[in-house]
DNA sequence: GGTAAAAATGTAATCCGTTACATTTTATAC
DNA sequence: GTATAAAATGTAACGGATTACATTTTTACC
């Protein structure tokens, strides 16, 4: 592979006035820079980049953990992060992390051994072991969608409390009083604060809470169909009106079993989800849900990062992107006894 | 940032000694590797492996084009390739090329400027412009799931032509007669692999072509959706009495439009998908569609390129991975007049 | 033509690990 | 104790582009 050199023996100059003629054309003559252009064409030149961010220290590379690519919620914010990425002048180095600790830390570590500039979570956990922390203590890191909120990162994220209880508050208005909610995981505070939503909606109508209402799930179809199956399997007097999920996956999959089981949504039962992912426009009934901005979660938290990159962040800022309550068919009022 | 010198000096010993005590252990005596093992803890060593990148020439990634990463089979592939890579100490970078030649050339760059090792295609198309050929005049580079057959690149595909003679056939063999296809987009090969196997069982069964049957389409909801309701607007002797799409999204999207025009699948009309998605098993009814599978699409492109890079490779090999039948609620008998 | 300022170009250090080769230390054997 | 082999360690070059600083060339003006 030709190199920089061979450039300049070619054209008859040195290496720094090659590099010269590359990087800031204004600073050779138009007869050098000529002469330059001919050598890199005559030797085939590629610059070496890695030669070139090795020596800068900075790598134009960003670590983006994701728990699941497979999620098409998560799929949408990767894409954002591209676009963002890819206009900044950086690249996205994708971890498809599963949940694992381990190859989490194994893909932080390309921040501390410099081979990516920073870090974009995905999922909110306290950050890595110390080991990863760099000299100024913090490692430079965005965390998006599941945030935790220390206060020492920045964060992107949804008032997802203000969301649960928005669509609570629509199922409530349709005349439910018993209303089911298919969690997601426990550990995830997307969880936690979907789930104070949605109390605070019922205890806003005096509705009280029942934990027997509350499903467990994961976020995955799967999780989703074996909820509805058991709601499905209740007494008809104990089973809710109404099902929130809290995403859109687990609707659908709750949906499925509805249907299995000979319940019409929305008419026996209304179905909400979370996300609004492409498929909730076309499943049957389409699917009543909390649209969110995902490809801009992915631009923002891209550009938030640069920014930490730059130094033109200052104190941890936390992003709230709007959410919109999309009403479509799976809801329907509540067929009172 | 520490670097190798820094631990040199504080455990009092040469960089050459840090070096092989890090990398080859048992080529320096245990008093000494205590001693730097200390100083690298001491000074908080985290080595700078762009420096290793650099110098080895190896950059330990691949980059992956992929037309959108939004697209659930992708996301499966991705799944895949991310897994084996990070086994065999390789990182994937993203690239969601939107089909843009300019991103698809930008990324694709990435391999000639050093900045990776390999190229995985998941789009059909000539390599790229001249420019981005290596000195050998191959760029290392593996297609895999829309391929194109040069002979030059190891490819890993499907026999798409007899998976949708399959499932036609399984269309003729419910008595189906009247089978519409929707396509996937014409430049794609898969669309023309999948209208021959098409065409292969129609002849297969002595029925006719029609090009009147084939409807257009992208592999998105929209596009089936559209092509579903083309097709339910047909007069009842025109209508199709099965529909099969070349993917499992354009069948979803299809089967809305179905029901919304009143039509019961599969009892007034059949549908058949392509992929399995995750969606095709919880959408209603469940969808008959051609499992593929992703993961191993991933795992063997990402396995077959690394063989590439490391000059195990004589001749492109073509790898065809099997795929299966799935026979859901979709489809069934045809309605005979 | 001469001088100073500006522009163009060149030289060489630098980024940080790795490793070939050189040198020193330790172990082994007589 | 000495010679020799083996083990341990050290020195310095290397990879490729950038850039501070030094030097040369050109331009401008009296």
């Amino acid at each position: 592979m030709a190199n920089i050199r061979d450039v300049a023996d070619s054209a008859g100059v040195s290496v720094a006035t090659v590099s010269r003629a590359l990087q800031q054309p204004e600073r050779v003559s138009p007869k050098t820079r000529n002469k330059v252009m001919a050598a890199v064409e005559s030797v085939g030149y590629k610059p070496n980049l890695m030669a070139v961010k090795f020596r800068s220290g900075k790598t134009h590379n960003l670590v983006v953990l994701v728990p699941t690519v497979a999620n098409v919620f998560f799929a949408r914010v990767i894409s954002g992060m591209q676009e963002a990425a890819a206009e900044l002048g950086y690249s996205i180095l994708l971890a498809n992390t599963l949940g694992n600790p381990d190859i989490e830390a194994h893909y932080a570590k390309m921040v501390s051994t410099s081979q990516a500039d920073g870090l974009i979570q995905l999922r909110a956990q306290t950050p890595l072991d110390d080991s990863m922390i760099n000299d100024n203590g913090l490692l430079p890191m965005v965390n998006a969608c599941e945030v935790i909120e220390c206060g020492k990162y920045p964060v992107v994220s949804l008032d997802n409390r203000a969301a649960a209880n928005a669509m609570t508050t629509h199922l409530i208005n349709y005349g439910h009083q018993r209303i089911a909610m298919v969690k997601g995981p426990d550990s995830s505070p997307l969880t936690q604060d979907r789930l104070l939503g949605y109390q605070d909606a019922l205890a806003a109508a005096n509705i009280a809470f029942d934990d027997h209402l509350l499903f467990p799930g994961d976020f995955t179809l799967q999780a989703g169909y074996q909820a509805g199956t058991a709601i499905s399997q209740l007494p008809v007097t104990q089973r809710p009106t109404a099902v929130f999920c809290e995403n859109d996956e687990t609707a659908i999959g709750a949906m499925q079993a509805f249907k299995q089981a000979g319940l019409n949504v929305p008419n026996d039962i209304s179905v909400a989800g979370f996300d609004d992912i492409a498929f909730s426009a076309f499943c049957d009934p389409p699917l009543t849900t909390i649209a969110q901005p995902a490809e801009e979660f992915g631009r923002t938290a891209v550009t938030l990062l640069i920014d930490v990159l730059n130094g033109k962040i200052r104190k941890a800022p936390k992003v709230i992107m709007p959410f919109e309550l999309i009403t479509r068919q799976s809801t329907g009022p509540a067929k009172h006894a």
